[in-house]
DNA sequence: CATTGATACCTCGTAATCCTATGCATAGGA
DNA sequence: TCCTATGCATAGGATTACGAGGTATCAATG
C-alpha cells in the first residue's frame, strides 16, 4: 500500500454535494485547504480524464455566457470509491503520524 | 506543494535514536505503523543512497557474524530535514483530513 | 547433506503521479 | 489595447514506488 496519490479522492469529494467543472474544482480544493493544496492544470485535467475513463465520474458539456465548460458528476461508483479512498487516508494517515510523532 | 513522498522522513525518523542498518529500517517502519506501510527493498535502498548523497545520512560498513552489514547514521543536517519535513507533513495531512473528514 | 527461510544488499524496467511549460480561446478591467 | 482571470488541453521531464531478479550467508529442517 503506502501512500497513494490524493488528488482522484479529493476530486470525488469535490463533486460529493453538486456537479462541476475542472478550474472550479481545483479553486475548491485550494480554498478548503486554506491554499495548502494546489494542484495545477497539467495534474487536474489528465487526472479528471482517467476518473471518467473509470466510470468515476461522467462528463456533459454545458454553455454559459457563450463558453462552454466540461462539468463533471460523480457516478454511483464514484461514490463508492470515495469511501474506500476516505478509509485509506484515515489508515495512512494516521499510520504515518503515529511514527512521527503528532506533538 | 502537494504531497511529497514520506519514505525519505520515516528512514531519518528511524534513524534518531540509533544508527541501523537498511533492513532492520525497513522492519522498524513496519512494525511501528503496525504493519500499515510496508516498504520494499527496491524502494528502500535507493532512497537510502539518495539520503546519503543529500549528505542526510552517513554510512559506515561493519561485519557481524561473518556477515557485512552498511549501517547508515543520521547527519546534522539529517536532523534538520527531519524537523522540515515532520512540520510539512503536519500541515500537508491536516489540510487532506480537514477535507475528507475526520469523523 | 541438501533444501528452505530469514537475513542482507543491490539494480533494472516499468508504472503512476505531479510539475512546468506551452498552446488555444474568451471576458472583463486597467 | 493589453493584461489577468477563466477554461480546457497536451507534451516533456522528474520523482517515487513497485515487482522481479540477482548475490550471498546463516540457521533450522528434513
Amino acid at each position: 500500500m503506502n501512500f497513494k496519490g490524493t488528488l482522484p479522492t479529493l476530486i470525488l469529494e469535490a463533486l460529493t454535494e453538486e456537479p462541476s467543472h475542472g478550474y472550479l474544482i481545483a479553486q475548491r480544493i485550494k480554498e478548503r485547504s486554506q491554499g495548502v493544496l494546489d494542484f495545477k492544470e497539467g495534474t487536474l485535467y489528465p487526472a479528471l480524464h482517467k476518473l471518467e475513463n473509470e466510470g468515476m465520474v461522467e462528463s456533459y458539456e454545458s454553455v454559459e455566457k457563450g463558453r462552454s465548460r466540461r462539468h463533471y458528476r460523480i457516478t454511483r461508483s464514484g461514490r463508492g470509491m470515495l469511501a474506500k479512498d476516505r478509509a485509506e487516508w484515515r489508515e495512512l494517515s494516521q499510520a504515518v503520524t503515529m511514527i512521527l510523532g503528532e506533538a
